[in-house]
DNA sequence: ATAGTCGGTTCATTATTCGAACCATTGGTT
DNA sequence: AACCAATGGTTCGAATAATGAACCGACTAT
């Protein structure tokens, strides 16, 4: 029997503790509550084992029950392992420091996002009071691989099997300008691979231009995203060059700093465009 | 064949996710970095278990391991849960408005912890500038249930249940004054559950009086404590009086805001107390 | 009344987890 | 250099725990 939505070329038996944590998946900024039936259909599991699962999740206090609808949501011991893993690992502190040079820098909004599992996720973002206008950053919400400057950077320097998860799965046209058809993402990929540098359009939020860079852990295996997102009306050949500039010297900083080391290629790829 | 450090009455199966995700409470601000070996002895489980599930638990970022020794620690996912969670569920800063005010009514240090599972975690703490030494308050590390003047008011009004698992196991002694006899405790229990209030001296820190009233949620479970932290040697009746009244006026405003309602033994022994 | 939800529960079937034993490495001791 | 005791990681049959269809009772809207 297929496993129920399958899309696994080799099907590894995926565990239930797996399973159980990508429910958790399902809670949104838009959909905060999710009731029991709910989460079985998003989750395609059935009820009685959603059931099992969030009542598992629910006596360690990763979700808890509104007290009137009987709906779920996140529940607080999340918020103490956060608070643990910062002050072991000061992650988004250090992201801060170099965040708000990169934002000061470009007079735009900067974010650095980091590859969990297969899903991109905001660290941290600094924006600028430089212009009237600025684009905005929910650090709650994952970003879409195939949608945004930051998940192209993170797919060209991803290992195969993440890329090609990301790109099998039908691709949602967020905007009308969202690039949906994977032979065509994978050229622009091609691209950034020997630049190092991704670039989109409107993909995610329509009339904003991100441009972003990749960035990697102490075995050169990339990790995350460093962008600058700005409206596109504001965009110029002087200004994308500034950031392009500003954004490889915050990458090497943040990799520096973290303990990672940049792959060749991508060394001699910014150093010539630099 | 007894469960490995079987405490549990009516051994009912312990699921693999809770298993899991208990491991994630092994990492502690004094051992941030754990390996698998350690992971498995701390956890009690077979080594081969704790690698399925730390895989389990990496290959979904909620933990990761650290690029030199091969070490565990927390992962990047939790981070952006917490900040969906308090997005959605903002009580972190709903608490902080609250405790600045108990911390500059009482000149001490204010805390408020939840109680997740059958673990006590602070989720947010205020300190004033009134004088020169005051209680340090970590929120990443949990309370012991019996040996905190919070721990004590949460299980006096607990379930049965709760109050029991935390009773049974040999209670380690933080301190030389930690009450370590079940017996004692609960005899303090009774009181504080007729008052409505716990005290508790030294027996977490030394030199450290703590007092706490328990809090409640829209079903009249307890589901957490507030507390106000001075050292012993400021400690006098004049201000306990105070602290009391601020504590019985703060747990009030928090079990209100949060939806909550207080029992009626409670109403009452608050009323006739005030 | 009826029909369709909902959250929660049951139970036989079966797939998954478990743990002892086993690697290959590493680092320290003799 | 040989040895020992760790380490992180892997294997495989036996035993256990996860699974899903069907079923509650309580609500709601029709």
């Amino acid at each position: 029997m297929l496993a129920p939505g399958g899309r696994r070329g080799r099907a590894q038996p995926m565990g239930t503790v797996t399973k159980a944590l990508q429910l958790l998946n399902h809670f949104t900024l838009a959909r905060p509550r999710v009731g029991l039936s709910d989460m079985a259909r998003l989750a395609g599991v059935n009820k009685a084992t959603a059931y099992r699962l969030l009542s598992e999740l629910q006596s360690q206090g990763f979700v808890e029950q509104t007290g009137a609808g009987r709906e779920y949501q996140l529940g607080p011991a999340i918020l103490r392992l956060a608070s643990l893993r910062e002050a072991t690992v000061p992650m988004r502190e250090v992201a801060g420091i170099v965040l708000r040079k990169l934002s000061d820098g470009t007079g735009e909004t900067a974010h650095l996002s980091l590859l969990t599992g297969d899903m991109l996720s905001t660290l941290a973002h600094a924006s600028s009071a430089a212009h009237g206008t600025r684009v905005i950053i929910d650090d709650s919400e994952p970003l879409p691989l195939h949608a945004t400057a930051s998940g192209l950077a993170v797919l060209a320097f991803a290992p195969d099997e993440l890329r090609a998860g990301a790109l099998s799965a039908p691709l949602p046209a967020i905007t009308p300008e969202t690039l949906t058809d994977p032979a065509v993402i994978r050229q622009r990929l091609e691209v950034i691979r020997r630049t190092g540098l991704a670039e989109a359009t409107g993909g995610f939020e329509a009339d904003v231009h991100g441009i972003a860079v990749p960035f990697f852990d102490a075995t050169r295996a990339c990790i995350g995203a460093l962008a600058v997102a700005a409206p596109v009306t504001r965009i110029t050949d002087t200004l994308t060059a500034r950031i392009r500039n500003e954004l490889t010297a915050a990458a090497r900083e943040i990799t520096d700093l973290w303990g990672g080391f940049l792959p060749d290629t991508v060394e001699t790829a910014w150093a010539e465009a630099g």
